[in-house]
Formats: C-alpha cells, structure tokens, sequence
DNA sequence: GCTGTTGTTGAATGATCATTCAAGTACTTT
DNA sequence: AAAGTACTTGAATGATCATTCAACAACAGC
C-alpha cells in the first residue's frame, strides 16, 4: 500500500480560494490544477470529480469555521462582544482582498441552489452548523440576563444570519469599512434589543 | 428598411427569466434561444454578444423595477405602509416558483461581481437607482414626522437595502412565508425605529 | 534487489460552448 | 409585380470544457 502524495487540507482549501474568486461554474479543471497543483487525474482519482471536489471542499469550509467559532467568543465578559468581535471580524474579511473577503457556503447557496441536489444538501449543512452555533449563543446571552426574551435566540439568529448575508452582499457594491461597520454596528443593536 | 419581427421587450424579459433560472454562466445560447425564441444569429444581430444580451436585459429589468416602485407607496396614507406593502410582496416573490423569486440584479451581483467592468457598471447603476428610491422614501417619511431624525434617510436605505438582500438570501434555505414575513416585519420595525 | 501494487502524469477524447456566415426569406419601394 | 434591401435561419467553426486512460514512477513486501 502506497500513501497520497498530497495534503489533502491543504489541496482543499486551496481548492477553496479558487472556487471562491471565480464562482464554482467558472472555475475550470485547469484553474484547479494550478490552484492545488494536482493533475487533472489525480483530482478524479481523490474526489471521482469537480461536483466531488466542490462538496469535499465545503465540507473543509465548514470544518475550519466550525473550528474558529468559539475563537471569538472566548476571552469576552459578554456574549454580546463577542458578537461584536464576530461581526467585525467579518467586516475586515468582507474588506479583504483574499479569499476570505467571501463566505464559501453563501456564495455556492447563491450559485447553485435549486441545481444538483447533493451540493444543496451540504450547502444547507453549512449554513445550518452555523445558525446553530448562533443559537447557543444567543441562549447563552438570554440566561446571562444581557437580553430579554421579547424575542427568542431561534428569531435573533434567523435575525442575524439574515443580516450577515446582507452585509456580505452589500459589501460586493460597497466595499468601505466605514459603512460596513457602521451596519454591523446597527445590525447587532437591533438584534440584541 | 423592414423592421425587425421580435419585440424587444418581450425576448429581454424572457432572456432575464433564463438566465434567472441557471444563472448567466450556465444559461447556453441553445437555453437563450429556446426561451426567447431567437436563433443564435438573430440575437447576435440584435445584442453584439451573450453579454450585450445580459446587459440590454439588466437594463430591462431595471426599467420594469423602477416603473412598479412607486405602486407600492401609491394609495397608501403613511409612508411606512407602502414600505410593508414593498417588502410582504418581497416576501410573496422570495416564495414563488416562477423568475420574480430571485431579483435578477442581486443575482447578477453575487455571480459577476469582480469579473467584467461593463456588466458590473449596470449592475452597479441598477441597484443605485433602487437605492435611490427607498432613500426618498425615507426624506418624505422624514418630512411626514413617521420616522425621527436619529438616523439619516440614506443609513435607514442601506439597513433597508441590506436586510433585503439578506431576505432573499434567507430565502434560498427557507423559503416559507412565514418565517419570511416575520423576518420582514422586524426588519420593517428596525429601519423605522 | 526484485516484483506487484498503487499513485501520478498529461496527452487524448468527446461533449458542449459562444460565435459566425452564407444561403434563404419576407418586406418595402418603385 | 419586379428588384433591392434587410432580417432570419441553422449548420459549421474553433475554442474550451470535464473526464478518461494507458504509460510511467515510486513505494511496500519479500
């Protein structure tokens, strides 16, 4: 038995950045290649093909978020700043000239939902992971006393996630952080009122 | 001279409905040609090139937007009546299964933003003008006394706009009128507060 | 160090794509 | 109704795409 030559992480993520700059569609085997610096076969051989590809690197995608969550909430007295340091944290991204500057999963829901059911599936698992990271947040926040419970953590995070979307789409028309934040700012306001 | 045999306004709002349906990188000439009816010469006659096509479709878009924005506001004796009128009809549109369930200009955003500067260039004036309209909705709100001065008509439009966008991302994962509604009822509440 | 197995390579394949253009067709003008 | 002009048609073109596969290379067990 004979090892992969390969990380495979780090092909993923590299996989990541491409499908992030050019939408999953665009991005050609070619541009694959030079991306993970895998030959063509080899790719086929790992993943069976490009749909294959792209759900193994949305499962990476959520993985390495998943991994960060807490990150911004530890080392906080609140809730509620870490809420801030999240949000802002996404500004700078949305801000950023890197692959970060977009959020994988929202951006394949936005490509292709309503396509290949299989993609749709772990688009959704993303997207859920994360709301319910939210969640818990906002539970946290509800037994700590720092908000009331005039609307409950499930409403503040649909809130919230809904948001998010906006200000990482607003973003592709108005890349400043000035405005940026000053949304994330009201967004959090209003979500935690 | 003979004139040409199609009407315009028809092919572009079919073309808008093709290309809302795969998105423009996945809708073929053969899709363009079944929807609108034109052989592939006609349009290439017509709009120079798929993307003349595109563009001459964005342009039609926007052009039937901004023609029924005003309908919402019209009849109604507060401002922030139309507003709801506007966003329970974003609701109805998120949730249908023909083309007005995705707004072509916010799709073209998310897919073609950072690839060609003459698409993104009428991407960028339709949203502006859309923009526009909800920011003179809130002056004449202003004006009316339904809204305070805490925040200026322009930071309530962008709030505004981003929730919308956010909405109609939210609606690719959940799209059920309810949980829309409620999500557009406080997002109503937060812009007006 | 030899052999079998498994990963890697990259040119070849066939499908699909946007685009073109020469032939055909219908309208307008006279 | 004849002639000219402009629009329509759809098969042909060349580029690009995802995918395959036979030759090659490296490792493991013996």
């Amino acid at each position: 038995m004979r090892s992969a030559e390969f990380d495979k992480e780090k092909v993923l993520r590299a996989a990541i950045a491409a499908f992030v700059n050019k939408g999953y569609n665009k991005t050609s085997m070619q541009d694959l290649k030079k991306a993970t610096g895998l030959h063509p076969g080899s790719i086929y051989c790992a993943f069976e093909n490009k749909e294959g590809l792209l759900i193994a690197a949305l499962e990476q995608y959520n993985k390495d978020r998943c991994g960060e969550f807490s990150d911004y909430f530890s080392g906080e007295k609140t809730v509620l700043a870490g809420l801030k340091n999240y949000l802002m944290k996404t500004v700078t991204n949305c801000t950023s000239s890197g692959p970060e500057r977009v959020c994988f999963s929202q951006q394949a829901l936005s490509e292709l939902s309503e396509q290949t059911s299989a993609v749709e599936a772990v688009i959704s698992k993303n997207l859920n992971d994360w709301q319910q990271g939210f969640i818990w947040i906002f539970e946290q926040a509800l037994a700590a006393g720092e908000i009331d419970n005039s609307r409950t953590a499930k409403q503040r995070t649909q809130s919230l996630v809904m948001g998010i979307y906006g200000l990482r789409t607003f973003a592709h028309t108005h890349p400043t952080v000035d405005v940026l934040e000053e949304l994330a700012t009201q967004l959090l306001e209003d979500v935690s009122r």
